[in-house]
DNA sequence: CCAAAAATAGACCGACCGGTCTATATAGAC
DNA sequence: GTCTATATAGACCGGTCGGTCTATTTTTGG
């Protein structure tokens, strides 16, 4: 997959930030603000500051295979930040509150033009390309499994812990769609209370 | 605004459907599926049996156009079968079973194909065209309005209802998501089914 | 230091994009 | 029947799309 493709540089682990990692965050970027379709590799090339030569020595498959490594990277974001709230927080509740303020502070801090980096791309695409449909569930599921994992921790059985995380996201996800055409962060803020309370009960 | 564009035929309230209608029908049908950048005229001009002339005729403001005539279409799609159901189950809470029941068999009675008529374009095109977005907005606005009206009607205080209305919409809206990119209708019927116990409690 | 590999650089390509324009057909008013 | 909207029809346009290809520069292992 794409981790065949990592360069000796970034396998010997030092050097500065190489092109394809410039390439996958301004890829991710693009893809969380517009979309696949909308972004063209002009527009990537452009922010990432790389020529076409290196996009396709790096994605020799081209944009359909940069979308995927876009995908996986945006999902562990995701799951690096809700896991790291898991841990300050101690609770699943907490960390959904903090989940929830950290994902309205971004798309606040970027004049709305930021939700969920999976999120736009997991719609237009859901037909589209099935490796890239499989990148997107992977880092959905990884967010899942992160909190259905500390729901059991806290003694919620299994089948139950995965309903409640399945809600959380779901519930997340689309406070964000809303919060996006509403340029207002409440949605997003307001949906965290409401499963904080859940949560708790 | 669209409105101003209606031709005789469709003020008269007679004749067959009509090439615009067609023409709007098929772009929000496309559009659900794969977003407003990824769909090209000719594929909706193919899917509505109509020539690139008619198009231009009936919406001279061309794709942007027939994209807002489709989003208002489509929320009222969206607004009038919520509005059905909240009089045939005559609750909230049972019109929201009734409604993600609806959504879950739309899904999977579109091989996963059709999820929120909205959402995809909502989140890609969050940036563009204001037109656009307020059409947008107002979808969703009349979901949650219908929504929360029925909430007061039972007693729930006004803000209180509007919150609720909300959480709902954004937790169908996000279980509609997950369950087109896990090809299943899984989390919206759960979405449903834990709304309920929300809205009862 | 040098050969080989990796990476950068961008000109170039055919296909398709949304949009314009002119010509023709169809319908309703009188 | 004729005149005039209205609507249909599609050839055509410049621009941009994703992708290929060759040449050059940079890095690296010996």
């Amino acid at each position: 997959m794409s981790s065949s493709q990592r360069p000796a540089a970034a396998r010997a682990g030092r050097k500065r930030e190489s092109s394809r990692t410039r390439l996958i965050s301004a890829a991710a970027q693009l893809f969380q603000e517009q979309g696949f379709a909308a972004t063209g590799l002009s527009e990537i090339l452009d922010r990432a500051q790389t020529p076409k030569g290196s996009l396709y020595h790096h994605f020799p498959g081209g944009k359909a295979e940069l979308g995927v490594a876009a995908m996986e990277a945006a999902g562990q974001v995701l799951q690096h930040t809700l896991t790291s709230r898991l841990e300050s927080q101690g609770s699943a509740a907490g960390a959904i509150a903090a989940f929830a303020d950290d994902l309205a502070g971004w798309l606040e801090g970027s004049d709305f033009s930021r939700g969920c980096p999976v999120a736009t791309v997991a719609l237009e695409q859901a037909n589209g390309a099935p490796d890239l449909v499989a990148a997107i569930r992977g880092a959905f599921e990884g967010v899942i499994d992160a909190l259905a994992r500390q729901l059991v921790a806290e003694g919620t059985p299994a089948e139950r812990a995965r309903r409640l995380a399945t809600l959380c996201l779901s519930t997340l996800e689309g406070a964000l769609i809303l919060a996006r055409t509403q340029r207002s962060g409440a949605p997003v803020r307001m949906a965290g209370e409401e499963l904080v309370n859940l949560l708790s009960a």
